[in-house]
DNA sequence: TTATTATTGTTATTAAAATAAAAACAACAA
DNA sequence: TTGTTGTTTTTATTTTAATAACAATAATAA
């Protein structure tokens, strides 16, 4: 509850009036550790929030409205906090001038970094190049964004070094080249980490994401660049781009025999 | 930003990076009053909650999220945190005890008022009795649902001891009776502050709302209850229920006459 | 090339604010 | 008279803000 932005008291509160119909401060005060002289003031605060209703007589009772009744009250006013700040923020700064970003940064998180490879693939103009080893990373977004590159006339390459993996991405994306690295993929495992997915955009924006088995867990980081500034842009043109260049003759061919 | 679970400096600290693209630590505190030595771990947290991407040079840069994603990312957490907040809260409770609440209680604010008293209104079975002594009390979701309860069956009257709000009333709800209150309005106002709006349900159910217009805000505040156990049901039962037994009975010929 | 100065990054300590906890006490009810 | 209630003050603890210390690194000057 205290990660909601009650405190301690406050959430304790409202939590043992939830647990009976209503209550006086000595009621609540015997159910939840809280001192029953703080009970007035923190049922008062918790009123204010629109909590907590109060019968106001002698004793005092008080009521907890209904869970779900809190859970949007309690989403409501976060709302508009995040609406007032978003607001404010815009007011200071310039439109979004985070477009072009040199050097090398980070990530983490699944779904930040999944979140970014899709930023990035939605950007494609022209080429989209995407490297997965493993199943699990590629999922229904990465499909998506994939297949809406596809329709836009982007030229899409797939890959990984999992067979199975590929004869899926195959079936899905008839109209995407299939590469297997296995020619290549040595000089990919360089970067240290288990690679788990690779995205470049037009050879300007590149994420690489990794998956770290640390204590067990299973932590996915990225870096991710753009520009020719970007370390990471310049060395994947070299290291993939070489590849694109070659399946770009070959695939005058296999679009001939298709 | 610090309403939306930010403490102070991670607060200031994004608010800078937003507007430069990117920056060392050396540059934020310049920006905003932080101490340098701090931008380091608060950075850090700020990334953690993934509002700052950190690129670890030396010197370190540090760039933020647009605010679309910042503020998006934060809702997020947020929602979950009310998610997990709500299941461990209905491992706690019973299923909603709080149908039957005895005694008056209060509620402030125009939208929680609103809320309540449809609320009130949607549990109508048999009859549904609503005054209203304003026009902008008498707002769109009240029109839904006393027509909802009109469609449903419900023997729904309406009042209001403005005439012009009566005639709108009229027009709106043909199918409603349309009481002009002038006879015994004078006992309502015994209650002290200006009354905004009376809804009773059933005989069973009642909340009354004032307007307040301390320090030039208008505040509308309302007590309800339930019952033969609430004062408030009981006391109005006596002074609405009386009228609403004669409308019962001239209702009968005004259908007729229609 | 070496020495000096400036910058950087991490951590520890102190100060201030917020929250939790205890105490005091007048007013009211039983 | 005793017990309960409601409000406020004081004290203790925790969290956050603010400052200081200092080793390591980078840049600059000699």
């Amino acid at each position: 509850m205290q990660a909601v932005g009650l405190t301690e008291y406050e959430a304790k509160c409202f939590v043992a009036l939830s647990q009976i119909p209503s209550g006086t401060a000595t009621d609540v005060s015997e159910i939840v550790d809280i001192p029953r002289t703080r009970i007035y003031d923190i049922a008062e605060s918790l009123q204010d929030c629109g909590l907590v209703e109060i019968q106001k007589g002698t004793p005092r009772e008080f009521r907890a409205v209904s869970t779900d009744v809190a859970m949007k009250r309690l989403q409501l006013s976060h709302r508009e906090h995040l609406d007032n700040a978003a607001k404010a923020l815009r007011q200071l700064t310039t439109p979004d001038v985070r477009d072009e970003a040199s050097g090398v940064w980070r990530i983490e998180g699944k779904q930040k970094v999944a979140e970014r490879g899709q930023y990035i693939a939605a950007r494609a103009e022209t080429e989209l190049f995407g490297l997965f080893t493993e199943d699990a990373v590629f999922q229904d977004d990465c499909f998506r964004q994939a297949q809406s590159a596809i329709d836009r006339g982007v030229d899409v390459v797939l890959s990984s070094p999992d067979e199975d993996l590929r004869e899926s991405l195959r079936a899905r994306f008839p109209d995407a080249t299939i590469w297997d690295p296995s020619l290549d993929w040595q000089t990919l495992e360089e970067f240290g980490a288990q690679v788990s997915r690779l995205v470049m955009a037009d050879r300007h924006t590149v994420m690489l994401a990794s998956l770290s088995k640390d204590d067990g867990d299973c932590a996915e980081t990225a870096i991710w660049g753009e520009g020719s500034d970007s370390e990471l842009v310049v060395l994947c043109r070299e290291l993939v781009g070489a590849q694109l260049d070659e399946l770009d003759a070959e695939d005058g061919s296999s679009r001939f025999s298709l």
